[in-house]
DNA sequence: GGGCAATTAATGTATATACATATAAATTTG
DNA sequence: CAAATTTATATGTATATACATTAATTGCCC
C-alpha cells in the first residue's frame, strides 16, 4: 500500500517532507517482509545479515567489531546478536589466540547450510520486493545516496 | 556515510538487492537522526508523529484506532505511546460518551505550544536531511511508491 | 431481549534496540 | 616497567516493538 493510502493523507507541506515520511515508512514495510521471510528459518533479517558477513570471511574469523561495522545498522548488541546465533550452533565463538580481548567468531557448517538453502529463494523474494527495472533501481541508488552521503 | 563505506563493500549481486540495502540504511540514517532531534523537545518520533495527528483532528478527540491508522508504522501501542505522551501532560485521555470501548484524546495547550516550538525549525530540520531539489524529491518518491505499492 | 460475533483498547511477554557502564587486555607514555 | 590510555567485548537498564491475549462494549441476528 502507498503511503498516502497508508496514513491517510494526501497533502504534504512539500516534496522533501514527503521523502522522509515515505523513506521510513517504505523502509518499514521492507523490514517487515524481511522479518516475515526470514522467520521459516529462525532467524532475523539482522541475523541473517551476520550470517552473511561472516560467510564472506570464512575460512577466517571473524571479530565482534568486524561484525559490528559491516552491519547494516550499527548498534551495540553485536555481541548478543553472535550469542543467540551460537546458541543455535550456526556459529562460534572462542578466544582469539592473538589478542586475547577479541573473539574468533567463525559460521558453522549448520551455518553455511541454512544460507545455502535460504539463497536458493533469497534473490526470487528481493525481487519481489524491489519490482524496479535496472535503471530505476540505479536512480533510486543514487538518490538514497545522496540523502545518505549528507547526513 | 554513503551506504558502500558504512558497511566496507562494494559489490552487490544486482542493482535490486542494493535497494533494499540501501533503502534499510538510509531510513536507519534518517531515523537516528530524527531520533537526535526530538530528543532536545524530550520526544520520539513516533510521538511526535502522534501530537501531529491530533493537532489535525483538534479540536476534535481522535480515538486510539484512528491515531494508530495515520501512524507511520502501526505497531499495536498507540495505547501505550498514547499514555506516554498523557504523563507528560501533552494529551488527554478520557472515556468516549458515544462509544464507551473507545476514548477521546485531545492534544492539550501544552502539546500545541510545543509543536509550535518545534514548527519553528522543522523544516530546515527536514530540508537538511533531505538536500534534493524538488524534481529529485519527486522522482525519489515515485520510486518509492512502486516499491510499496507492489508490497 | 438474549446470545454471539465483531470491535476497541489495554495488557502480557519475548525480543530488539539505544545508550551507558563495566571488565579485561593491549598499547602508549613517561 | 608501571601507570594511564585506548581498544574490544560484554552487560545493565530503560524503552521500543511484534505478536498474542484479555476485557469490555457494541451491534447483529434470531
Amino acid at each position: 500500500m502507498k503511503l498516502e493510502e497508508a496514513i491517510k493523507q494526501t497533502k504534504f507541506n512539500n516534496a522533501q517532507h514527503k521523502v522522509l515520511l515515505n523513506l521510513i515508512y517504505t523502509a518499514g514495510l521492507v523490514h517487515a517482509e524481511q522479518t516475515r521471510f526470514f522467520k521459516a528459518y529462525d532467524l532475523s533479517p539482522q541475523q541473517f545479515n551476520v550470517l552473511r558477513i561472516l560467510r564472506g570471511q570464512h575460512p577466517n574469523p571473524a571479530s565482534v567489531g568486524l561484525v559490528q561495522e559491516r552491519m547494516l545498522d550499527q548498534m551495540s548488541n553485536a555481541s548478543r546478536l553472535i550469542e543467540k546465533l551460537k546458541q543455535k550452533k550456526l556459529l562460534t565463538r572462542r578466544e582469539c589466540k592473538e589478542d586475547r580481548r577479541q573473539v574468533d567468531i567463525v559460521i558453522t557448517d549448520d551455518g553455511l547450510n541454512l544460507l545455502k538453502e535460504i539463497d536458493k529463494v533469497f534473490i526470487d523474494f528481493e525481487h519481489r520486493l524491489a519490482k524496479l527495472s535496472n535503471s530505476d533501481a540505479e536512480t533510486l541508488n543514487s538518490l538514497l545516496d545522496q540523502i545518505s552521503h549528507t547526513i
